[in-house]
Parts: C-alpha cells; structure tokens; sequence
DNA sequence: GAAATACATCAATATATCTTGATATATATC
DNA sequence: GATATATATCAAGATATATTGATGTATTTC
C-alpha cells in the first residue's frame, strides 16, 4: 500500500507532472537546466526531483559538479501508464535551455 | 492536467484504496453494506464515494432508498492498470456484511 | 586549502485535504 | 402528510503537503 500510496502522490502535483514531461521530450537534464528552462527556485525544484526518484519515476546519474536527471527505464506497466497519460495531456512546454553545456550555468 | 490530477489524487488515499479493492472484490455495494463492512461514518464514507465517482472509477445506480456503487466500466487504460496495481496490495480486507439485504439495514 | 559553483536539506509559513458532527434531501411506510 | 431511513452536503478543526529563504555539503578551480 505505501509504495503505491508514494507512486501516486508523486503523480498528484502539477509541478512534477512537468517535471516529468519535461524530462520525457529533453531526455536528461541537470537540476541547473531544468531550473533555468522551468524558472523555479532550486529548493522547490530539488524538492521534487527527490519526490519523483524515490517514487521509482527518475534516476539520477552525478557527472562531476552535475546531477542529470532522466525517466528511469524500464519503468513498470503502472509507471508506463502514468507516463503515456503525462504525454497526451495539454501542456505548453516552456523551451529548453540548456546552459549546462555552454558553461554559463550561473545559479 | 485537470482531469489527470483528479484522477490521481482520487487515488492518493488509503481509505479510497481500500474502498476501490473491496468494490472490486465484492461487486456492487450499497453506501450501507459498504459503512457497516468497514466501519466508517457515513459523511466519510459518502465523500470519498464521491471523490472516486467524479474521477471516473465508479457509478452509481439508485434502486429505491439505496445506492449502489460499483467499479465504473469499462475503464480506459490507466485507470484499469491503476486498478490492477490495487488489485495486487497486501491489504486485509473486512468481511463483507451485506445488512441491506437482509433488510437489517439500520444506520 | 580557500573560494566558487551545483545541489540537497531544513525551518517557517501558506495552502490543500481529511475527519467529524450537524444538517439537508429524498424515498418509503404508516 | 407525518415519521423513519438512506444518502448527500456543510462547517469547523486537525493533518498533510507545497513554497520560500536560509543553511549545509560536495566538487571543481585557483
């Protein structure tokens, strides 16, 4: 029950389903880069990148100073259908902005 | 987004869980059996009946002073998987005390 | 090893959700 | 139509979750 409980309630918020979305069309991003293409604070976004790795939705993987954070696959059937319901909802994406690669990731 | 939140934050609740599991166990229920099988106030348990019905898992059939509620079907995919992963918890269920047919029905 | 950068965590406040008891509505029975 | 029963809704307090700003930790660079 609590690990379903936990797989849902990391669903059950607005910020993260972009979060996931986001992640879904970029592949893996570091905190920096979703923070800048997002426009959130870094405690919020840190926030629930925790809440959604530990519901088995992301993986993180630490290059040097970086945390890139990307879909954990394989996800199982329930996690699989979360996602594909996150990938047919209505929602505009803000753009991408990548400053991890160009070396002005500044925050 | 809306309708996606809806739906999950219907299921982000132990009680709603377990209300889902023994419909799905039980068949269709009335609000009745349902409060005296497990044990709840009736204001509690008729919110969540609620809760669950707006966000499409159930449907209610009137039948003279009585409700009776019951897996909505069919379920589109995410809900049936969702259903599926609830179907799996390790959760004890209540025995099923059907008064209502048995015309004890005094609440 | 000191400074800067990237990320994580903490504490306080704000906001949403759940529970409970009271009240409202609707159907059946006398 | 008055009473009783089944269900729904409301309002207040209790609990959980989100946001923010501050602080902590770890890695890189000089």
């Amino acid at each position: 029950m609590d690990i379903f409980l936990k797989t849902v309630s990391a669903l059950n918020d607005e910020t993260r389903v972009l979060i996931l979305r986001f992640l879904d069309t970029h592949g893996d991003l570091c905190v920096c880069d979703l923070q800048t293409s997002l426009d959130m604070i870094q405690s919020r976004l840190s926030r629930h990148l925790k809440i959604l790795k530990e519901a088995g939705f992301l993986r993180v993987e630490r290059r040097g100073t970086w945390a890139y954070y990307s879909i954990r696959s394989p996800l199982d059937r329930f996690r699989t259908e979360a996602l594909e319901e996150i990938r047919h909802l209505d929602i505009t994406l803000p753009p991408l902005k990548k400053l991890s690669q160009t070396g002005e990731c500044t925050l």
